[in-house]
DNA sequence: CTGAAAGCGCTAACAT
DNA sequence: ATGTTAGCGCTTTCAG
């Protein structure tokens, strides 16, 4: 009795559905292939699943996947996840998709995370931290797995509020002050002595510099770093030719180095905190009627695409991002899967790239 | 094979959600907020929801919003897309991430899906048709309510798919041959005719013509209006001049310029097919020792970012990219809640932008 | 090896 | 206005 008001209720189902969708979505379900198998829906499921495949027959095993793909199931996936508690979504949170930094990293991030059978969701903080906080709000909502950071500032209440909530979480290109958090991020001092090396063997004596925040990472390391491969060139450092961008964009860059330049100290070489920063600088070395390299060399850093078809093309260090987005997400996997072989930081080593933007001092 | 693929991930995604999950997620539910306001689950179900908050009491509305807040409850959103069949979830698929004409396109979409309440999934074809179906079919496995393709050629096995399982979709950038889907794009020919226009003014009347894959409307439609332009301007189209990129990226664009110069016919400027195109062209001519604009002028399209800042700073057609993102998205939102004033189709005007790649005829 | 049954958290039709 | 009830489609004990 019971059986048949199920399949009445069933039919009635197919009926309306049929009406309202017209065919549309041939939402199968796993009591769809059980009828077609003539079997219970559980072992459909258990025959569908790689890793309980082997509770069930052979036979039975190979006649589902065959009716599954026939009817062209597709797993639902909110059942699955309401069930399992596991999205398998990861999200991405990056400061500005337009930078040209960002999407190579992701690109990174993608590939590793689909191979592994994860969906990535990437939010646009557009560098405000309370964007930020709703993107992270929203990535709880959607109930992500884990999340990958390229937001970080060194002290950053978006990583406090993951640590509290115990979000699975690693950083990428930028890491926080205490670097206590799983990350993939640049040397960014050997970055920077291979460049101070370069203007030094150019003839450079005053190098100045146009730092990115020193509320990131990448902004104040690289600042430090300056500080010390001068000293180790012998060089003194001048607080009066080091300059902080207030973000890393072109028009603040361009501010800074304007500010430097009217100073009047004198400088023949310019390292910026990154490319974005350093195309500011070639604004402002042009409103200063300044040539580049022929009156002041400059440098960046990253490697962003088109940074070489400028005018002049830059000199800069370069940074595997895909590669580095690739990593975060691996690390990220070793958390999500409690692998306790997985680092807890990968500092990549990156490479000088000598252009025309950088040439023998005056 | 398609199926195949689809199993594959399906089946790496079952392997190792096998695997125990711990997480000290807060799981506050309706139940939670029932007992601590002393009503029914259902009841704060109707309370938390906008649409169905009149039904409740005042009081009893706001004693459930304060314990929601209180308790950090957060809607399930399994539960709840399990229940609707809907996700709030649309998918974005695009041919290239890294190609800077997209982000800013992603940005528009995202911005005004997210103030909807949707969530965007970003995915990357990377131009491989086979990966785009991939992609598709990992969008419909999370049952988004709708999908944007950046990725249409004029005959798109994507796009008929999409049909065929009445998908609700739009087309941004690109569209079709028979242009009977839901598209923004930007007014091809107009963009067009402002380059000749641009060149003719200047003097020019051997125009060549380097322009995108022919499967692609941005590709057909460009190569088609410069056509038609020319003969406005009683200039005679010559197939000589006119070549074709394989592809919308640098390396193609290099390879056809090299094409047309090798060719040996005269001609005083190119049109690109896009500004990648462009940066392609403006590599073979410096590699035929040719000097951009003394020589030949060059004009791409797009605008990208940076496009001004390379050498020559380029000419071209600006497109408003992430208003179009907006409009897209926009439209699709019309789609999916049946609004039937929602237009099929929207044509940008966009901009010339001149700069310093064109200049007077030799 | 397979079936039965429970239930993940939510919504919505129905009942009161 | 609120409670009751019945699932959405799936996984996963627990029985047999």
């Amino acid at each position: 009795m019971k059986a048949i008001l199920a399949n009445l209720a069933y039919y009635l189902k197919r009926i309306v559905m049929h009406k309202e969708f017209q065919v549309a979505d041939s939402r199968v379900t796993l009591r769809d292939i059980a009828r077609e198998v003539g079997v219970h829906p559980s072992t459909i499921s258990r025959a569908l699943n790689p890793a309980t495949r082997e509770m069930v027959t052979a036979e039975i095993a190979e006649r589902t996947l065959a009716a599954a793909e026939r009817l062209g199931y597709r797993p639902n996936t909110f059942a699955q996840s309401l069930k399992t508690n596991r999205s398998y979504t990861v999200g991405v949170l990056v400061p500005d998709l337009t930078n040209p930094v960002f999407p190579p990293i992701i690109k990174g991030i993608d590939r590793t995370l689909e191979e592994a059978g994860y969906t990535v969701v990437v939010a646009n903080s557009d560098n405000q931290p309370d964007r930020e906080q709703m993107c992270l709000e929203r990535m709880q909502e959607r109930r992500v797995d884990g999340l990958i950071l390229a937001t970080a500032r060194l002290e950053d209440p978006t990583i406090e509020r993951c640590l509290r909530e115990k979000l699975p979480f690693v950083l990428v290109n930028r890491t926080t002050a205490k670097n206590d958090i799983p990350s993939v991020v640049a040397d960014e001092t050997a970055g920077i002595k291979m460049l101070v090396q370069h203007l030094t063997d150019l003839g450079h004596r005053r190098i100045a510099m146009v730092s990115g925040p020193h509320h990131s990472s990448t902004g104040l390391w690289r600042f430090e770093a300056y500080v010390s491969a001068l000293r180790d060139h012998g060089l003194e450092f001048a607080p009066e030719l080091a300059t902080q961008s207030d973000t890393f964009t072109e028009e603040d860059g361009q501010l800074a180095a304007a500010r430097l330049l009217q100073s009047g100290h004198d400088f023949t070489a310019i390292i910026a905190g990154n490319d974005m920063i350093a195309l500011g600088c070639l604004s402002a070395l042009k409103n200063a009627g300044l040539k580049c390299p022929d009156d002041i060399s400059l440098a960046g850093f990253n490697d962003m695409r088109f940074i070489d078809r400028i005018d002049p093309p830059l000199t800069t260090i370069r940074i595997p991002l895909e590669e580095m987005g690739s990593y975060a997400a691996r690390m990220l996997l070793g958390d999500l899967n409690d692998d306790p072989s997985s680092p807890q930081t990968i500092r990549i080593v990156p490479r000088l790239m000598v252009r025309s933007s950088t040439g023998p001092a005056k």
